[in-house]
DNA sequence: GGTCAAGGCCAC
DNA sequence: GTGGCCTTGACC
């Protein structure tokens, strides 16, 4: 049994159980907000502030509108904010309207009318929840089109749902904070001498050609193509994509980022993996001179960068040389404990597949280790906005601007996983598709070393054909559309393993990564 | 009678 | 407008 495997999935303080969790509302959180719970209101857990929220918006019929993207994080202290994104939020992880009483409903209330009420039985109320039938799922459109779904396959579709939005929104106890704009903004002196973003990246957002300019920046380390060598690379390829291994710019104005965040970045990956404070991490890396050295000394001679928790090496004032680049320790700490939290909650999600856990513990590691970096480029889909060509990193709620992370460099892939993320995204999927899609994702029974393949394949059979039958419901217009849906699986299958291998090329001089990441480096064997 | 999930009430 | 507490009625 791997030792991740038992951390995560055998411990409660990790992650808590989804049957635990079922069983007690009030040691839940609210789905909206993440305050306490008071119980089931409208089919979701929820607090009573929700609740009463959900109730009163949904009677006035009153129509909001979010002054920002419409992506506003919900909590504790930000739900009262934005009413529009609490609105959407409660709409989103599944309360529904239709079970606020109406004014016929209301009247049964009415004491006089007990009796009468329980003898004529004119007015039904509605059925407790547990008596309900499944409800029809959001995404389908039409009451003529839902009946194309078997019962079996809405309870599926729901539960997948639902199983999405807990894993999100309730097992993440460590989050990174701080500020990316910040971090690189450290950088970013260290690798001019003076403070801020260099002449040339005016508006938080630089062009490549202006970042290109500054010695030893390692910008995009691609080859023409576009395709990441082999070879050695960067930490923050452990997150391909967009919106894990970039900076925010956005989030120089965000709430919750009052406190540096070193401090932040340090006490979070305390709480991880207690990092000893003199660690240093040595970690190879590619640079713009990348291919001529890999040409003539193969991927171990490249440049160590020496990563330190102040954050800063070279020292201010001395200029990297063209081939030693430098990430900083807080940049590694930010994304390491981002991917953290998309580990648990992809495992979180996982367990929650029905039947999943009837699979061996060793044929369950292996999909779940298989599957975390293709579900990650699925929800960067997901969340992706054409409009502002960002993504919004749900995890923390920032906004991550595809330009700057190109500009960046610290994508080396980012180009193809880009194109996947718009294409994925293209296909206006619900979150009903998005949720059977990752499930299935999770569930392949062709993963290598899979022991019992008939048993994954069982687990999956029904998913898939439950996301056949949805698409036909939701896409009648392209009868291709599932086939084309399930390319995109053999396509982030390959752009995933096209990480892996650079992955594999990895070297670690400092084994205290280990240390600090334990969680990451069992799980890609690093 | 206990539990659950609705709405109601009212201080803030 | 919000949110904590209370009341109500169905169900077990």
């Amino acid at each position: 049994m791997e030792v991740f495997w038992k951390k995560i999935v055998e411990n409660e303080d990790l992650f808590t159980g989804f049957e635990k969790m079922s069983m007690d509302y009030s040691k839940q959180k609210c789905l909206v907000c993440g305050d306490k719970a008071s119980g089931l209101h409208y089919t979701v857990v929820s607090c009573e502030s929700c609740k009463s929220f959900f109730g009163r918006k949904i009677k006035s019929k009153a129509k909001f509108t979010c002054e920002a993207n419409g992506n506003c994080v919900m909590d504790l202290y930000t739900r009262r904010h934005c009413p529009a994104c609490r609105l959407k939020k409660c709409l989103d992880v599944g309360m529904k309207p239709e079970r606020v009483w109406d004014e016929k409903r209301l009247e049964t209330r009415k004491p006089l009318e007990r009796k009468n009420k329980k003898k004529n039985n004119q007015i039904p109320p509605p059925p407790p929840p547990q008596q309900l039938a499944p409800p029809v799922s959001t995404s389908v459109p039409t009451p003529e089109s839902a009946p194309m779904l078997s019962r079996e396959q809405e309870e599926l579709i729901d539960s997948l749902k639902r199983a999405k939005m807990d894993a999100l929104y309730s097992s993440a106890p460590v989050k990174p904070t701080g500020r990316f704009d910040e971090i690189l903004g450290k950088m970013m002196e260290t690798l001019t001498g003076h403070a801020g973003l260099p002449p040339g990246m005016p508006g938080g957002m630089m062009d490549m050609s202006s970042m290109m300019k500054f010695p030893g920046f390692s910008g995009m380390p691609r080859k023409p193509n576009g395709v990441t060598p082999h070879g050695p690379m960067d930490l923050t390829q452990l997150c391909p994509t967009p919106g894990f291994s970039g900076f925010d710019m956005s989030r120089l104005s965000g709430e919750n980022c009052n406190n540096s965040s070193s401090e932040h970045s340090h006490e979070s990956s305390s709480k991880t993996s207690q990092p000893h404070p003199e660690v240093h991490i040595k970690q190879e890396v590619v640079d713009s001179g990348y291919e001529n050295m890999s040409d003539k000394h193969g991927p171990s001679c490249m440049g160590n960068v020496e990563l330190k928790p102040e954050g800063r090496i070279p020292p201010t004032g001395t200029p990297p040389t063209a081939n030693k680049p430098f990430i900083t320790q807080e940049m590694v700490i930010y994304n390491m404990t981002l991917l953290g939290v998309v580990i648990r909650q992809t495992v979180a999600f996982t367990k929650a597949i029905p039947a999943f856990r009837n699979l061996t513990y060793e044929d369950q590691a292996v999909l779940v280790k298989n599957a975390i970096l293709e579900i990650l480029m699925i929800r960067c889909a997901e969340n992706y906005i054409p409009e502002r060509n960002a993504i919004i990193d749900d995890i923390t709620g920032s906004e991550w601007s595809i330009e700057a992370m190109l500009a960046s460099g610290f994508a080396t892939s980012a180009q193809p996983s880009l194109k996947f993320v718009q294409a994925l995204h293209g296909m206006q999927l619900s979150k009903e598709e998005f949720a059977l899609l990752q499930a299935i994702t999770i569930i392949s029974p062709d993963r290598p070393d899979i022991e019992h393949h008939e048993d994954v394949e069982k687990i999956q059979r029904p998913m898939v054909e439950t996301l056949q039958m949805l698409t036909k419901v939701t896409h009648p217009e392209d009868k291709v559309f599932f086939a084309k849906l399930i390319m995109k699986l053999t396509d982030v299958r390959d752009l995933v393993t096209r990480h892996i291998n650079d992955l594999m090329q990895m070297k670690l001089p400092d084994t205290q990564f280990e240390n600090l990441f334990p969680l990451i480096t069992e799980i890609f064997n690093v």
